[in-house]
RNA sequence: CGGGGCGUGGCGCAGUCAGGUAGCGCACCUGCUUUGGGAGCAGGGUGUCGGAGGUUCAAAUCCUCUCGCCCCGACCA
């Protein structure tokens, strides 16, 4: 590439619109414009980014014995109504009528196209397994889309999808892609977790999300300072050790005059926090009977959203906390003072950590009331219990004895899932077992967001004068800057070496622009191409030239004849044995 | 959807409170000089002030509506 004629639109200021790193910087250093929320021109230099994330994934997606195909991003509502999921994906599914008023909408994820292409064409066990993958264009319609390719409504995604015969094949299915996944980030050079994860909407048995650790990241992973133990928030769990036990005398109403509180509460009854059962009345949004729940769970605790919406089986979007009115009818008594003693006509679910408590304290269903000396189980019956505590940092880790949770944040760059049959049962998806019996395939899907990655590198490899893209991604492999491009001599050299480079495979941006040498060295710092070579009269008079890196700004002398051998030499060992 | 903010040459912004000939920096075009860390001098304006309506002798500025964009929130008892 040459500079002079490659579209590379740099910008000297931020954005006004831009607030995160990754957006800021790729817009100034022309790899991105916007279209409009959510949705973006991908420019030369930005586009090749995105081929190398691209390349990588198809690589090792491959590698973990996957096959590209191509769907399309326009789907029929047929196939939705047939899962099920066009009544429930909700506004973020892009819907919209043909010519003749039939429906459609922009595929947000494709797992009723591929069920419904192999349910027609694979019909035996012999022809499985089959996992199947693109790399395409797809459009949620996010509440809130921002930080440029972070969260865009247009995006670019892989996306992949399983097919097995049993619960065993899926599961080793799912390794194998665990496995490319982690290949995929370590190529990329990111610092990433594997984390397990909420399968919210896709829907199925476990997950992981592949979470690269960075400030700007819109999740929060929890993780244990001692073992392996790696989760997200949304389904994190912790130890949660409880408070010592003791004797509980009889059950005792007092009163509380104007305390609401937990912290209030536990003060004026010379108790902890941890010693109270906070009743928080849910309002599922459903109709009928079961449209109201109470959720018991520790005063020094708080309640998980997710956790609670996958214990009930509600709708996420609906679930709020009840209205006063409803909670008022429902406890008999202000709101503030609900409690389980002598709750009834609704479904009562309690947090684990209710389960352990001994001496407690409650709201008494009755204005400026209490209950002390609460014992679960003889006071109130225990019904359903469930983990629906939300973990937090310096809680003992779930799995090892000693360690403690950290909370990170980090950006969602990947997601694999276990689906098992929920979309071939939907579906009715099905294949003939050795036996000839009819069985659903068991599925599995993956996906990475292609811009998302290319943001995440960003997020985590940059400075104050611009990108620092790993060789393995970057738009190319090294600048090589004329300093001036008005001494015959270093045209001649530049000239040389541009094209002796690109016979060593070596992907070259040739800066032959007629700049001065501070501005071509300011671009090259934005553009965050790992090197630059300088080719100046300087240089050329003396017989060796400089080598840039630009991670750390160290420049090295190179005698002219070894520059193409040396330039080559790096790039290879920054793509650690894979061919650019 | 609720709250807040912003829309003025390509980009970043001032001007709006207090109505009176649309400005600054960068970028861009021409010429000369300069050429190893965002050059200097001289000349050049490329704008329906997001849009519509209203008030006024007069609107970027005041009023109403509308569109777009950004941020926060949409469980925190």
């Amino acid at each position: 590439m040459r500079y002079s004629e490659t579209f590379i639109p740099t910008l000297r200021d931020d954005p006004a619109d831009a607030e995160v790193v990754s957006h800021k910087l790729m817009v100034r250093a022309g790899m991105i414009r916007k279209v409009a929320a959510g949705v973006y021109n991908y420019l030369p230099l930005g586009w090749r980014v995105i081929g190398k994330v691209e390349q990588i994934v198809r690589e090792e997606m491959t590698r973990g014995g996957a096959q590209e195909l191509r769907m399309p991003a326009v789907q029929p509502a047929e196939l939705w109504q047939e899962s099920g999921r066009w009544g429930v994906y909700g506004k973020e599914l892009l819907r919209m009528s043909d010519r003749h008023g039939r429906d459609f909408c922009i595929g947000p994820t494709h797992e009723e196209i591929i069920t419904d292409l192999v349910r027609g064409e694979v019909r035996s066990y012999k022809q499985l397994p089959l996992n199947l993958y693109q790399i395409q264009t797809k459009f949620r319609d996010e509440i809130r889309p921002r930080f440029g390719l972070m969260r865009g409504r247009e995006f670019i995604m892989k996306d992949g999808y399983s097919f097995d015969a049993d619960e065993a094949g899926a599961e080793a299915t799912y390794r194998r892609m665990e496995e490319a996944y982690h290949r995929i980030f370590a190529r990329m050079g990111l610092d990433f977790r594997a984390v397990e994860a909420d399968s919210g909407q896709i829907g199925g048995s476990f997950s992981h999300e592949f979470m690269v650790l960075a400030a700007t990241g819109e999740d929060d992973v929890v993780s244990c300072t001692t073992c392996d133990y790696a989760a997200n928030s949304e389904k994190a769990t912790s130890r949660v050790s409880p408070p010592e036990e003791r004797e509980t005398p009889a059950l005792k109403t007092v009163d509380t005059p104007g305390v609401h509180s937990v912290e209030e509460v536990a003060e004026f009854l010379k108790t902890s926090p941890d010693r109270l059962i906070k009743t928080l009345i849910f309002d599922t949004g459903t109709e009928g009977d079961g449209r109201f729940v109470a959720v018991l769970i520790r005063g020094d605790r708080e309640v998980n959203e997710v956790k609670l919406v996958n214990t009930l089986g509600a709708d996420g979007e609906r679930l709020t906390l009840a209205a006063n009115p409803d909670i008022e009818r429902i406890t008999g008594g202000a709101v503030g003072f609900s409690g389980p003693v002598g709750l009834k006509g609704v479904r009562v679910v309690a947090d684990r950590s209710v389960a352990d408590l001994t001496d407690a304290v409650t709201g008494a269903n009755q204005a400026d009331r209490h209950h002390t000396h609460v014992l679960p189980g003889r006071d109130f019956p225990l019904g359903e219990t469930a983990d629906l505590d939300t973990a937090r940092a310096g809680d003992g880790c779930p799995r090892c004895a000693t360690g403690k949770l950290v909370i990170q944040r980090g950006i969602e760059v990947g997601h694999i899932f276990k689906l098992g049959t929920k979309y071939s049962e939907a579906m009715q998806a099905t294949f003939l077992d050795p036996q000839g019996k009819k069985q659903p395939f068991v599925m599995g899907c993956y996906g990475i967001g292609i811009g998302r990655t290319a943001a995440a590198s960003i997020e985590q490899n940059h400075d104050g004068n611009g990108i620092l893209w790993p060789m393995a991604i970057a738009p190319a492999h090294v600048v090589l800057i004329g300093m001036n491009m008005k001494s015959e001599a270093v045209r001649d050299t530049a000239e040389r070496l541009y094209v002796e480079l690109r016979k060593r495979g070596v992907e070259v941006l040739f800066d032959d622009r007629a700049e001065r040498a501070g501005v071509k060295l300011t671009d090259f710092e934005l553009l965050g191409i790992p090197l630059a070579l300088l080719v100046g009269d300087r240089g050329v008079e003396k017989g060796s030239l400089e080598l840039k890196e630009r991670k750390d700004g160290s420049t090295t002398e190179v005698p002219m004849d070894d520059v193409v051998d040396r330039v080559a030499d790096k790039v290879r060992e920054a793509l650690g044995g894979h061919g650019g």
